[in-house]
DNA sequence: TCCCTCATGTAAAAGGTTACATGATTTA
DNA sequence: TAAATCATGTAACCTTTTACATGAGGGA
């Protein structure tokens, strides 16, 4: 089994939904840890179909395309179970913008500013979707903190988000600043 | 021109450099936020030297095989340093840790709790490392500070990989803690 | 004796992105 | 009229990983 097919069953152990439905959650907001595109989904969806691990009903609509709705089985419940607590290797970063950060000394200080300027203001708006996020989470009361409940895993998983964009803008800050004293 | 073609000039652009020894540096520390096989260097530096970006010269060793040793052109180093300040967009993160935490409901919280005191230590270890280059970079003095200063640049990416140590390894023993509050 | 380091490559497979393909309805 | 949303697929291409391939020298 893929990672992919890992990330597509947590989405359906939650709720059914058709691959329209996955692609655009694994763009936003699970996309912050994990993303794919239609064109990965759909034949991952029919793998998964394939061993049992999720069926499809297709859902007519007035007005709108039909859509394949799927289902997790008890199956993919168990695979899915067994995955989240066996041992992974520490995510590897794969960040361009630090690859350019290593070479920063060829640059212009000036231009190189202007860089981390346009990062710092793109994690200020992903850290304001986060924190709209949180509210709304938040709102649900004492479920995010029952391990049990979807709303604590959401929560838990929020809180990385956070802390991640939280940092990151203020390294681009710093970094900006830096390049920017002419003295 | 791949990423990892600009990984490689960005490191041949601060002294020359084998495969080999290129692959040690694509494992660590540059490796916190690109890596890759030797598989992958050794075509990408051919193909790099058929674009005239680097030279290579054959050095004889005795008792240990002959090498490459690749030199970055002042056409590599044009092509890197108009790389530097170009636009990127930020970087997809692709963590399977996050994944399995947003399925954590599904889980036992013991046995949860025992994957995040997992991961604890491992960003404490990398944590470590991280220190001890800091204080070596530290010693160069005000070179750090200086923008033109490829320790400069080393410093302010070493920064970057502290943070995101500290914060990942804070949130691992938060969420630990979490799961193991039995109340 | 077996494994690790040094050293350089190729080939096959898997994972992921971009592009091709179609078509209705709604919004600007 | 043009673009966006809904909806599902395939194909070509690029990137990355894993495995195959070879061989000397040093250490456990």
């Amino acid at each position: 089994m893929s990672t992919l097919g890992y990330a597509l069953l947590g989405l359906l152990a939650r709720e059914p939904a058709s691959g329209y439905d996955l692609s655009r959650q694994l763009r936003a907001p699970i996309g912050f840890f994990w993303r794919a595109r239609h064109s990965q989904i759909y034949p991952e969806l029919a793998r998964l179909e394939a061993e049992g691990l999720v069926t499809h009903a297709v859902v007519e609509q007035q007005e709108l395309p039909d859509k394949k709705v799927y289902t997790i089985t008890e199956a993919g419940q168990a695979t899915l179970q067994g995955w989240v607590t066996d041992p992974v290797e520490p995510a590897v970063v794969r960040d361009e913008l630090l690859l350019k950060t290593f070479s920063l000394w060829l640059a212009e200080p000036a231009a190189a500013a202007a860089l981390f300027r346009e990062h710092e203001r793109h994690h200020a708006e992903q850290l304001r979707v986060y924190e709209a996020l949180q509210q709304q989470l938040e709102a649900k009361g004492e479920e995010i903190r029952q391990p049990t409940s979807p709303f604590f895993a959401a929560y838990v998983t929020l809180q990385r988000g956070l802390i991640y964009e939280r940092q990151y803008l203020e390294w681009c800050r710093w970094v900006a600043e830096q390049l920017e004293r002419t003295d």
